[in-house]
DNA sequence: GCCAACGTTGGC
DNA sequence: GCCAACGTTGGC
């Protein structure tokens, strides 16, 4: 089992947006990236924990934990000339993009990305990398647990 | 709104 | 395959 640090921005989709979805989960689409994309087609698996973070608002950090709940699928959304994540160089035959599914866990305390900078035990992260930009990243075991037991609790 | 950092595109 | 130009992300 692996673990994630999956970005939202809250205004899109909140961990309150999550927490009132069906229990059989939310399907997490509409990333454009590569790196993401082959994070998610590869090395995601059903059980997976996920740090759920809200981006690109007053207050950026760790706002609740998920879990995945599918193994990877196309992104309807990229065969959708309406939606805003469609892709012309994207085919049924071949798609372009996946998604997996998201399943709440729990909401918990608003963790800030500030909070998560004053630790030497989670200089580490991919999230923290200057420039970083990904909208997933894994999370070590060691991090996991230091972020779910001692900064959570 | 600014801007650093990064990814993608496309001409050559 | 290089790389300049452009677009996007996302914290501040």
């Amino acid at each position: 089992m692996r673990y994630w640090l999956m970005k939202s921005e809250p205004e899109e989709f909140s961990i309150d947006d999550l927490a009132r979805a069906p229990r059989r989960g939310s399907a997490w689409f509409g990333v454009r990236n590569y790196q993401a994309r082959n994070f998610k087609r590869d090395q995601m698996h059903i059980g997976d924990r996920v740090l759920f973070y809200h981006s690109s608002c007053p207050e950026p950090g760790i706002a609740g934990l998920a879990e995945v709940c599918s193994e990877a699928y196309p992104d309807k959304t990229q065969f959708d000339p309406k939606s805003k994540y469609y892709d012309a160089k994207a085919t049924h035959e071949v798609p372009r993009w996946v998604s997996v599914d998201v399943r709440f866990i729990k909401k918990t305390r608003l963790l800030p990305l500030a909070e998560l900078r004053e630790h030497r035990e989670l200089a580490g992260m991919r999230l923290l990398a200057r420039g970083n930009r990904l909208s997933i990243t894994s999370v070590d075991p060691d991090e996991w647990k230091f972020i779910t037991t001692r900064l959570l609790k």
